[in-house]
DNA sequence: ATTATCTATAGATCTATAGATAATGC
DNA sequence: ATTATCTATAGATCTATAGATAATGC
């Protein structure tokens, strides 16, 4: 058995990807929720999943709640991330182009698709005030990046950040992402918005996307983050 | 009281709108499934809305899934209906112009966010084949109606699909929908597709969406939707 | 007699806790 | 001694059924 440690043996050899308890649960659990949504999937269904008892989960999460806090933080984090660090000085159209593009490519990556974690209907609930805090303040820097584009006001700025998302319902409906639509996304963005000169935008916003792959691809894996 | 007809009476005065007892049920349900999902909704809270007994329930539902069924139903069969009705004659913008221009309009009416019912996770599950294989027949409608403007395989094809139904996005996360939207997000399901007169193939699609108010407002309301 | 409600409950869950067990590490 | 698992279960649900009850309608 390649996974000697303290504590007792557990009855099944690991299934899931992940050096650590803590990174198979939360792969298990992203399969499940993502699949079949948060309350038709039991503690026990993860359990299986990941191979081991019910009542191991609770050595490494509280309460089924705070599995998904946990996949939910680690979805929106990067993108927030990646907003910050945008230069103010750039023109606000190449920075929209820039954020759709990493935002739509972090959720086209991983095993599975986490961005369906934002829909479900749980996540309305108390114990994930936090997480709606950030995915309504990243909404927001979407709709101000289009409105210095088109002006407040505009029922068109909230489209950028809608269709960003679209690529959650594509990869719910039609399962796999073609690896240009992150690109073809971000310039839709743009051409909703009236901008005209797409590929001079869309080849600025390339450079600032492509700066960052390895850190890019590690956060899109949850078993990869960094955990306590 | 109001109500009087055969059976036992009831404890409560009726709450909700609807002129039988299985309309006051469908939107008790259409709240609770849109606002908290299916499964944290039992039967019991169901009932409570309406102000009837759980198991009474039963005598108008034969499962918990039946009451998601028709309430699926209702909501994607008046926008199929609008569809087969438009003349193949038309140029395909106006006619890709005018459905979306429907279908927004069918998906911000009515008291409850309907459209967030197709995203709910057990809508995966086998008793609701029926509605998912209808939905992705309206879904391909728009993508072959788009191929006609672009060309197949061009990933934008994907697009005014997802501009439409970004307004349940909308409505869940912002609240009440701006009367302008639906002709908004119509037109930017022709923008993203590179047509460049949108203001004369909006207009020419307006008089195919206000030709029918009356029943577009009649099928919005699922208590009113003719039931047996 | 027919209808629509009511009360009561069977049987099947499901989450989280309590305490035993079998490893490693000092 | 510490750790991570295991077994067992308490207490709280939840869906659907069985059968009683109180109206209307013939």
């Amino acid at each position: 058995m390649t996974h000697a440690g303290p504590g007792r043996p557990r009855l099944h050899a690991p299934r899931r990807p992940g050096s650590t308890a803590r990174a198979e649960i939360l792969d298990a659990a992203a399969e499940l929720f993502t699949t079949r949504g948060f309350s038709p999937t039991s503690t026990r269904s993860i359990a299986e999943a990941v191979g081991i008892r019910q009542a191991s989960l609770y050595n490494h999460f509280a309460t089924k709640n705070d599995i998904l806090v946990a996949l939910l933080e680690d979805t929106v984090e990067p993108t927030l991330d990646f907003d910050e660090k945008l230069d103010d000085a750039l023109p606000a159209d190449v920075r929209l182009c820039a954020l759709a593009w990493f935002d739509t490519a972090q959720l086209s990556a991983g095993r599975w698709n986490l961005g369906a974690l934002y829909h479900l209907p749980e996540v309305r609930t108390a114990p994930f005030d936090r997480f709606r805090h950030e995915r309504l303040q990243l909404m927001e820097r979407y709709r101000l990046l289009a409105a210095e584009i088109v002006g407040d006001g505009d029922p068109r700025t909230h489209l950028p950040f809608r269709i960003v998302e679209s690529v959650i319902g594509m990869r719910a409906d039609n399962g796999d992402i073609d690896a240009g639509l992150p690109e073809a996304l971000a310039t839709a963005s743009l051409a909703v918005l009236g901008v005209s000169d797409l590929a001079a935008v869309s080849g600025a916003a390339r450079a600032l996307v492509v700066g960052v792959p390895d850190d890019l691809l590690e956060s899109m894996n949850p078993q990869a983050a960094p955990h306590a």
